[in-house]
DNA sequence: ATTTTCATGTTTATCGGTGAATACAAACAC
DNA sequence: GTGTTTGTATTCACCGATAAACATGAAAAT
């Protein structure tokens, strides 16, 4: 389970190193790809098998299912920790979430998420605020 | 298991360096086929003859069975990487893909597929727009 | 037979990824 | 407070993958 949210710096190679209490969780090597709202999405191995399993249950005739395989594939790497607990982020991911050097990593519960510092603040700011996201949780039944 | 997006060039001659990741899971020989959506398909062995067994099981009496198989097979050669793991894309699939230097290549998961840089950039912002992709990722529940 | 063309091989240079070492900072124990 | 430990940042150096250029050789054309 990830939570948390950790500001840390990525190097002028595109490594971040991952925060400590994340490394366990995301086990011997785990999945990087492109995310959501500009943001950059970690999975451990399980997590990556069930969406890969769903992935395949799409008809590969529909050209709808064709294009999310593709571009969820395409921006996705598999990646490891090393000797320092770093990951490269590829180069492809760094230009799609903006990262260049202060970068935030956060827990979001099954999975991990990195954003680009002003990414993330602007996002902070501009999203629903915390009281009216409660609200909308009441909706979906939380 | 192909993942990733690298964007390599197409010599003058129409060879093309294969990702180092992707060589060993293509194996020693492989294939290369006409594609969907304006790409090139390459398939290790073992998913070429899945698919040469799906096709054979077409009725021979469809037509468009007949034609699929006929225009696939046609548009299709085996081939093996050189000694700096370059393949020869064909000349028909190098103009059916519009592809001359700036090339991507990118995993799929079960296949390779190539693309000419501005089919694939003009791909990405034309099929699959955020808003989409947000939409199938709610579908499979991620 | 000579030239031309095309496919294939080889070499070199560059750049990005990778590893290792060191420095810094925060948290903790005493 | 001081010293120790642990985690993160920074820097440097090396190695390997890719790109580009060049070389070789075989087949086709004249």
């Amino acid at each position: 389970m990830f939570i948390g949210e950790y500001k840390h710096t990525t190097d002028a190679k595109g490594r971040i190193s991952i925060p400590k209490v994340f490394r366990d969780d995301l086990g011997e090597s785990f999945y990087i790809a492109k995310g959501l709202d500009q943001s950059i999405f970690v999975f451990a191995q399980k997590e990556w098998d069930e969406i890969q399993e769903k992935l395949r249950s799409l008809p590969l005739t529909s050209k709808k299912g064709r294009a999310f395989t593709r571009t969820f594939n395409a921006g996705a790497s598999k990646c490891s920790l090393d000797a320092s607990g770093r990951i490269l982020i590829p180069q492809n991911l760094r230009e799609y979430a903006g990262i260049d050097k202060d970068t935030y990593v956060i827990g979001v519960g099954t999975r991990v998420e990195i954003w680009a510092k002003d990414v993330w603040e602007q996002y902070n700011e501009d999203e629903l605020s915390y009281d009216e996201l409660a609200d909308s949780m009441e909706e979906l039944g939380i």
